[in-house]
DNA sequence: CATGTCAATGCGATTT
DNA sequence: AAATCGCATTGACATG
């Protein structure tokens, strides 16, 4: 159950040309187009909620301590309330949004991350296969070699991807009797795949959110 | 006025 | 049971 926040809790609202948070903002933040105003000044705070501003000497301390940690104690997040002139619960608040945007940032960048790789991976594939081509053009007579499970004469040089293992088997012709090798080719995961495909576009991600 | 930002709310899950 | 978290969402306000 929620408490009223109209009638508890100590919010400040956004006014030009105003300030009142003493403690930390006593030095003239004049700067900024953007001063603070206690909403509980505002008479009668109504049911509908009022939106506060957090100054900006507020938010950049805030800020400091979410670069020393990213989650708060009790104590520590009684002492920044106090320190803040905001409510403890204000204060968690804060950093429960300031996490989930670091979050959303993250996420933003695997995103932009994984449009590029797709990007290269598509080109990749689409030079292989002018690639495929033009060796498949090159070839002069098709020698044959027997399936070990068949009996039956295959093209060389027959790509097949095993369904179970996901592997890429390249079924080559060989001397004595027929032989397949399989070449390690683990489709899917970028995790696996990034130490393994040279091509992969530089990722700038952040875990600093 | 459409859109973005961000503090605040509500709720379910987890921890202590 | 209370505290705390993540997550989705809301609503006030700013901005182009």
């Amino acid at each position: 159950m929620e408490v009223c926040p109209a009638s508890s809790l100590e919010l400040t609202i956004s006014v030009p040309g105003f300030s009142s948070s003493p403690s930390l903002l006593s030095s003239g933040e004049g700067s900024g187009l953007m001063r603070d105003l206690d909403i509980n000044q505002v008479p009668n705070g109504g049911p509908s909620r009022k939106k506060l501003r957090l100054t900006k000497e507020q938010s950049r301390f805030l800020e400091k301590s979410f670069k020393q940690n990213h989650t708060l104690n009790p104590k520590e997040k009684e002492a920044l309330a106090i320190q803040l002139r905001l409510k403890p619960r204000q204060v968690e608040v804060w950093f429960q949004n300031r996490r989930a945007r670091g979050k959303l940032k993250h996420t933003e960048m695997e995103c932009q991350y994984l449009k590029r790789w797709y990007g290269s991976l598509t080109e990749q594939s689409r030079r292989l296969q002018k690639e495929l081509e033009e060796l498949r053009a090159m070839k002069v007579g098709p020698p044959t070699m027997i399936s070990p499970h068949s009996r039956v004469p295959l093209p060389a040089s027959t790509l097949t991807m095993c369904p179970r293992c996901e592997r890429v088997t390249t079924t080559i012709p060989d001397k004595g009797p027929s032989k397949t090798t399989t070449t390690t080719t683990p489709a899917t995961n970028p995790a696996t795949l990034s130490a393994k495909v040279p091509i992969l576009p530089s990722r700038h991600t952040s875990t600093t959110y």
